[in-house]
DNA sequence: GAAGGTACCCACTTTTTGGTAAGCTCCTGC
DNA sequence: GCAGGAGCTTACCAAAAAGTGGGTACCTTC
């Protein structure tokens, strides 16, 4: 009880109470949908880790954004979002088609269509990104500029 | 207008309307604050593409949504982080603090204490992340299951 | 006096990510 | 008949992100 803790005795209590707070944090607005207990995106090699990875992937956002108001064809996200290479569009795509958040929906026609469009899932996270994203590019004159 | 589309005369046409839309989807939210004409996320270069790679980082996003709720300590966020080295989370620590996201209350004691805190707005980009956190934690099972 | 805890930094290596460039198929326009 | 567009895929390579291991300074407990 000194001003500086008494160190050795309460360190693994308090770090389980840590990691139970956080737990909480993140998982008590999702208690539980098919009975999975809300997984814990702080506790390693969960699978929130891996979605949130792909989510949160440079492209991904921007691909979801993109898609979130009406579908696009592949050549519209590939010139829509500038700097974007072929490889990581098809990359990217890919990753969110396997995921189940983008749709893909190939026309047998020549030349080739494509459209890709959200899926209900995907318009669900889409939903979640638009404010980010938002918010991003209204902030991001202040944090660049004020350093 | 025919079914295949009339091809390479609309195109440069058709190119800036999507890029207009995606503008607008992003930029209508955050018309101006003080002056900035709303930064666009899908310009190659823009600024804000460097706040949401930083943003949307593996860590930063753990870190943030980790202080949504109270300020912890360098070892709290250490353990209670799992699978983030030191090296990580002091650099992702060091580019929030730089960002003006997070901030740091460094104690000459001894032993050192050092408690870090969200901003306000740090507070404001958390409580953004929160619920997309959330939703990835609810959802990841089906995700990764189905696969 | 050896171990361990606090909060880091630095150099080195590995892994991952992302870009470049080419090729492919089929068709259209010049 | 050759370029060029549509929508990709693959191989190769550079750059960036992240892990590893060591060291720092000071104190406490064993």
């Amino acid at each position: 009880m000194t001003a500086t803790m008494p160190a050795a005795a309460s360190q693994p209590a308090a770090d389980a109470a840590v990691r139970d707070r956080l737990a909480r944090l993140v998982g008590d607005a999702a208690p539980a949908l098919d009975g999975t207990p809300a997984a814990n995106v702080f506790a390693a090699g969960c699978a929130s880790r891996v979605v949130l990875d792909h989510v949160t992937s440079k492209w991904g956002v921007l691909v979801l954004v993109a898609l979130s108001e009406t579908s696009l064809r592949w050549g519209e996200l590939r010139r829509g979002i500038e700097g974007i290479s072929e490889k990581m569009l098809a990359q990217t795509l890919r990753a969110l088609e396997a995921d189940g958040l983008v749709h893909r929906d190939a026309q047998p026609t020549i030349p080739p269509r494509v459209d890709y469009s959200l899926t209900g899932r995907g318009h669900d996270l889409a939903a979640h990104l638009l404010p980010l994203v938002r918010w991003v590019g209204a902030n991001a004159g202040d944090i660049v500029g004020g350093r």
